[in-house]
DNA sequence: TTGACATATCAATATACGTTGATACATTTA
DNA sequence: TAAATGTATCAACGTATATTGATATGTCAA
Protein backbone atom coordinates (compact mmCIF):
# COMPACT_ATOMS: atom_id res chain seq x y z
CA UNK A 1 0.00 0.00 0.00
CA UNK A 2 1.29 3.10 -1.02
CA UNK A 3 1.78 6.29 1.26
CA UNK A 4 -1.50 7.68 -0.04
CA UNK A 5 -2.94 9.00 2.83
CA UNK A 6 -0.30 11.71 3.34
CA UNK A 7 -2.45 14.81 2.65
CA UNK A 8 -0.06 16.94 0.30
CA UNK A 9 -1.14 20.41 1.30
CA UNK A 10 0.49 21.83 -1.40
CA UNK A 11 -2.43 20.13 -3.79
CA UNK A 12 -5.18 21.11 -1.29
CA UNK A 13 -4.16 24.87 -0.81
CA UNK A 14 -3.49 24.69 -4.93
CA UNK A 15 -6.94 23.65 -5.35
CA UNK A 16 -8.36 26.29 -2.68
CA UNK A 17 -6.71 29.00 -4.35
CA UNK A 18 -7.69 27.51 -7.76
CA UNK A 19 -11.39 28.28 -6.35
CA UNK A 20 -10.87 31.68 -5.13
CA UNK A 21 -10.97 33.57 -7.94
CA UNK A 22 -14.32 35.19 -9.37
CA UNK A 23 -13.95 34.57 -13.20
CA UNK A 24 -12.89 31.00 -12.47
CA UNK A 25 -16.09 30.45 -10.13
CA UNK A 26 -18.34 31.85 -13.07
CA UNK A 27 -16.62 28.62 -15.40
CA UNK A 28 -17.56 26.64 -12.94
CA UNK A 29 -21.18 27.99 -12.70
CA UNK A 30 -21.11 26.90 -16.74
CA UNK A 31 -19.39 23.69 -16.39
CA UNK A 32 -22.48 22.64 -14.02
CA UNK A 33 -24.79 21.53 -16.60
CA UNK A 34 -22.23 19.53 -18.26
CA UNK A 35 -19.40 19.64 -20.50
CA UNK A 36 -18.65 22.57 -22.47
CA UNK A 37 -16.72 23.94 -25.34
CA UNK A 38 -14.45 26.55 -24.86
CA UNK A 39 -16.15 28.39 -27.40
CA UNK A 40 -19.42 28.56 -25.41
CA UNK A 41 -17.02 29.52 -22.63
CA UNK A 42 -15.59 32.57 -24.53
CA UNK A 43 -19.42 33.44 -25.23
CA UNK A 44 -20.81 33.62 -21.97
CA UNK A 45 -17.97 35.24 -20.07
CA UNK A 46 -16.93 38.31 -20.96
CA UNK A 47 -13.29 37.40 -20.93
CA UNK A 48 -10.18 37.45 -23.45
CA UNK A 49 -9.31 34.17 -25.17
CA UNK A 50 -6.02 34.03 -23.73
CA UNK A 51 -7.17 34.71 -19.93
CA UNK A 52 -10.07 32.28 -20.01
CA UNK A 53 -7.22 29.97 -21.53
CA UNK A 54 -5.38 30.49 -18.30
CA UNK A 55 -8.12 30.51 -15.73
CA UNK A 56 -9.00 26.69 -17.68
CA UNK A 57 -5.63 25.62 -16.99
CA UNK A 58 -5.27 26.97 -13.15
CA UNK A 59 -8.76 24.80 -12.96
CA UNK A 60 -7.02 21.50 -14.16
CA UNK A 61 -3.93 22.12 -12.99
CA UNK A 62 -6.19 21.94 -9.64
CA UNK A 63 -7.58 18.53 -10.66
CA UNK A 64 -10.81 20.34 -10.74
CA UNK A 65 -11.71 20.24 -14.36
CA UNK A 66 -10.47 17.72 -16.73
CA UNK A 67 -10.17 18.29 -20.93
CA UNK A 68 -10.66 16.49 -24.06
CA UNK A 69 -9.57 17.76 -27.54
CA UNK A 70 -12.58 16.84 -30.73
CA UNK A 71 -11.18 18.71 -34.15
CA UNK A 72 -10.49 22.06 -33.02
CA UNK A 73 -12.54 22.33 -30.45
CA UNK A 74 -11.73 21.79 -26.57
CA UNK A 75 -14.19 20.49 -24.37
CA UNK A 76 -13.39 21.12 -20.53
CA UNK A 77 -15.86 19.20 -17.80
CA UNK A 78 -16.17 19.73 -13.80
CA UNK A 79 -14.53 16.50 -11.94
CA UNK A 80 -17.17 15.44 -9.43
CA UNK A 81 -14.52 13.00 -7.50
CA UNK A 82 -12.76 16.84 -6.77
CA UNK A 83 -15.67 18.40 -5.52
CA UNK A 84 -16.20 15.48 -3.65
CA UNK A 85 -13.14 14.99 -1.50
CA UNK A 86 -12.91 19.22 -1.10
CA UNK A 87 -16.52 19.08 0.42
CA UNK A 88 -15.12 16.58 2.79
CA UNK A 89 -12.14 18.34 3.59
CA UNK A 90 -13.92 21.79 4.22
CA UNK A 91 -16.34 19.45 6.66
CA UNK A 92 -13.65 18.20 8.45
CA UNK A 93 -11.71 21.28 9.11
CA UNK A 94 -13.97 22.51 11.58
CA UNK A 95 -14.48 19.12 13.28
CA UNK A 96 -13.67 19.44 16.63
CA UNK A 97 -10.12 16.90 16.87
CA UNK A 98 -10.39 16.29 20.50
CA UNK A 99 -12.92 17.38 23.09
CA UNK A 100 -9.83 19.57 24.79
CA UNK A 101 -11.46 22.93 25.03
CA UNK A 102 -8.47 24.90 25.07
CA UNK A 103 -7.17 24.95 28.54
CA UNK A 104 -5.57 28.18 29.61
CA UNK A 105 -2.23 28.35 28.15
CA UNK A 106 -1.52 31.82 30.30
CA UNK A 107 -2.32 34.40 32.39
CA UNK B 1 -36.21 42.28 2.46
CA UNK B 2 -32.63 43.34 2.26
CA UNK B 3 -30.78 41.66 -0.68
CA UNK B 4 -28.99 39.54 0.96
CA UNK B 5 -29.89 36.91 -1.26
CA UNK B 6 -26.95 37.90 -3.21
CA UNK B 7 -24.19 35.77 -3.56
CA UNK B 8 -21.09 38.19 -2.85
CA UNK B 9 -18.89 35.95 -4.80
CA UNK B 10 -15.91 38.50 -3.32
CA UNK B 11 -16.17 37.43 -0.28
CA UNK B 12 -16.70 33.69 -1.48
CA UNK B 13 -13.23 34.03 -2.98
CA UNK B 14 -12.15 35.36 -0.40
CA UNK B 15 -12.74 32.89 1.63
CA UNK B 16 -11.16 30.49 -0.56
CA UNK B 17 -7.87 31.97 -1.13
CA UNK B 18 -8.08 31.86 3.11
CA UNK B 19 -7.71 28.77 3.09
CA UNK B 20 -4.96 28.76 -0.13
CA UNK B 21 -2.00 29.11 2.22
CA UNK B 22 -0.41 26.06 3.88
CA UNK B 23 0.73 28.02 7.09
CA UNK B 24 -3.61 28.87 7.71
CA UNK B 25 -4.63 25.71 7.45
CA UNK B 26 -2.20 24.45 10.34
CA UNK B 27 -3.25 27.11 12.35
CA UNK B 28 -6.61 26.45 11.49
CA UNK B 29 -5.86 22.65 12.09
CA UNK B 30 -4.76 23.99 15.72
CA UNK B 31 -7.73 25.88 16.16
CA UNK B 32 -10.04 22.73 15.94
CA UNK B 33 -9.52 21.45 19.48
CA UNK B 34 -10.66 24.92 20.36
CA UNK B 35 -10.53 28.76 21.39
CA UNK B 36 -6.45 29.67 21.14
CA UNK B 37 -4.15 31.94 22.44
CA UNK B 38 -2.07 33.53 20.13
CA UNK B 39 1.23 32.46 22.10
CA UNK B 40 0.16 28.86 22.16
CA UNK B 41 0.14 29.62 18.48
CA UNK B 42 3.55 30.90 18.24
CA UNK B 43 4.98 28.33 20.08
CA UNK B 44 3.06 25.25 17.78
CA UNK B 45 4.22 26.71 14.57
CA UNK B 46 7.47 27.57 13.33
CA UNK B 47 6.60 30.65 12.05
CA UNK B 48 7.28 35.00 13.00
CA UNK B 49 5.47 36.68 15.48
CA UNK B 50 4.24 39.23 13.04
CA UNK B 51 3.73 36.61 10.25
CA UNK B 52 1.38 34.74 12.29
CA UNK B 53 -0.29 38.03 13.59
CA UNK B 54 -0.87 38.40 9.42
CA UNK B 55 -2.18 35.31 8.40
CA UNK B 56 -4.83 35.34 11.38
CA UNK B 57 -5.69 39.02 10.13
CA UNK B 58 -5.97 37.38 7.07
CA UNK B 59 -8.52 34.16 8.38
CA UNK B 60 -10.47 36.75 10.32
CA UNK B 61 -10.89 38.60 7.23
CA UNK B 62 -12.41 36.41 5.41
CA UNK B 63 -14.73 35.24 8.16
CA UNK B 64 -13.14 31.98 8.76
CA UNK B 65 -12.27 33.04 12.18
CA UNK B 66 -13.17 34.97 15.17
CA UNK B 67 -10.88 36.91 17.62
CA UNK B 68 -11.22 38.25 21.39
CA UNK B 69 -9.08 40.05 23.83
CA UNK B 70 -8.29 39.46 27.42
CA UNK B 71 -5.84 41.69 29.15
CA UNK B 72 -3.08 41.36 27.03
CA UNK B 73 -3.00 38.07 25.21
CA UNK B 74 -5.92 37.60 22.15
CA UNK B 75 -7.51 34.53 21.21
CA UNK B 76 -9.15 32.82 18.39
CA UNK B 77 -11.89 30.56 17.62
CA UNK B 78 -13.39 28.63 14.84
CA UNK B 79 -16.31 30.18 13.44
CA UNK B 80 -18.25 27.02 12.72
CA UNK B 81 -21.00 28.86 10.85
CA UNK B 82 -18.71 30.08 7.77
CA UNK B 83 -17.39 26.18 7.47
CA UNK B 84 -20.74 24.86 7.55
CA UNK B 85 -21.42 27.67 4.59
CA UNK B 86 -18.15 27.13 2.58
CA UNK B 87 -19.20 23.26 2.94
CA UNK B 88 -22.75 23.54 1.36
CA UNK B 89 -20.85 25.81 -1.18
CA UNK B 90 -18.48 23.40 -2.47
CA UNK B 91 -21.13 20.79 -2.68
CA UNK B 92 -23.08 22.74 -4.56
CA UNK B 93 -20.74 23.86 -7.06
CA UNK B 94 -20.69 20.49 -9.39
CA UNK B 95 -23.87 19.80 -8.61
CA UNK B 96 -25.88 19.56 -12.17
CA UNK B 97 -27.60 22.92 -12.49
CA UNK B 98 -30.13 21.34 -14.85
CA UNK B 99 -29.97 18.11 -16.89
CA UNK B 100 -29.20 19.96 -20.28
CA UNK B 101 -26.11 17.94 -20.87
CA UNK B 102 -24.43 20.11 -23.02
CA UNK B 103 -26.20 19.88 -26.51
CA UNK B 104 -23.09 20.25 -29.18
CA UNK B 105 -22.09 23.62 -29.88
CA UNK B 106 -19.80 23.59 -32.55
CA UNK B 107 -18.81 21.49 -35.12
C1' DT C 1 -2.24 23.73 -50.19
C1' DT C 2 -3.78 27.86 -48.75
C1' DG C 3 -6.50 30.33 -45.66
C1' DA C 4 -9.53 30.65 -41.79
C1' DC C 5 -10.39 29.07 -37.33
C1' DA C 6 -10.07 27.33 -32.27
C1' DT C 7 -7.10 27.03 -28.75
C1' DA C 8 -2.71 27.14 -26.31
C1' DT C 9 1.47 29.33 -25.06
C1' DC C 10 4.77 33.08 -24.55
C1' DA C 11 6.55 37.65 -23.13
C1' DA C 12 5.65 41.71 -20.81
C1' DT C 13 3.49 44.06 -17.30
C1' DA C 14 0.44 45.06 -13.30
C1' DT C 15 -1.41 43.76 -9.11
C1' DA C 16 -1.86 40.88 -5.09
C1' DC C 17 0.13 38.18 -1.56
C1' DG C 18 3.75 36.32 1.72
C1' DT C 19 7.72 37.31 4.42
C1' DT C 20 10.88 39.92 7.35
C1' DG C 21 12.42 43.27 10.62
C1' DA C 22 11.33 47.48 13.00
C1' DT C 23 8.14 50.03 15.49
C1' DA C 24 3.80 51.16 17.92
C1' DC C 25 0.27 50.17 21.36
C1' DA C 26 -1.96 48.44 25.29
C1' DT C 27 -1.58 45.93 29.51
C1' DT C 28 0.56 44.18 33.29
C1' DT C 29 4.18 43.84 36.74
C1' DA C 30 7.94 45.76 39.53
C1' DT D 1 6.01 55.54 36.79
C1' DA D 2 9.17 52.55 34.35
C1' DA D 3 10.22 48.34 32.36
C1' DA D 4 8.62 44.13 30.38
C1' DT D 5 5.35 41.55 27.72
C1' DG D 6 1.93 40.13 24.02
C1' DT D 7 0.15 41.46 19.90
C1' DA D 8 -0.77 44.41 15.93
C1' DT D 9 0.75 47.31 12.31
C1' DC D 10 3.99 49.39 9.07
C1' DA D 11 7.56 49.65 5.43
C1' DA D 12 10.26 47.22 2.36
C1' DC D 13 11.03 43.58 -0.47
C1' DG D 14 10.46 39.15 -3.14
C1' DT D 15 7.53 35.99 -5.29
C1' DA D 16 3.13 34.47 -7.22
C1' DT D 17 -0.82 35.35 -9.80
C1' DA D 18 -3.84 37.98 -13.21
C1' DT D 19 -4.11 40.35 -17.43
C1' DT D 20 -3.00 41.72 -22.16
C1' DG D 21 -1.39 41.34 -26.80
C1' DA D 22 1.36 38.69 -29.99
C1' DT D 23 2.64 34.40 -31.75
C1' DA D 24 2.51 29.33 -32.34
C1' DT D 25 0.05 24.94 -33.28
C1' DG D 26 -3.11 21.94 -34.99
C1' DT D 27 -7.42 21.22 -37.74
C1' DC D 28 -10.80 21.95 -40.97
C1' DA D 29 -12.75 23.97 -45.40
C1' DA D 30 -12.22 26.10 -49.88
Amino acid sequence: MAVATTPDLEAITRRFRALGDEHRLKIIDLLRSGERCVCELTDALDVGQSLLSFHLRTLRDAGLVTDRREGRWAYYTLDADAFAQLEDFVGALPSTKLSTNAARCCG
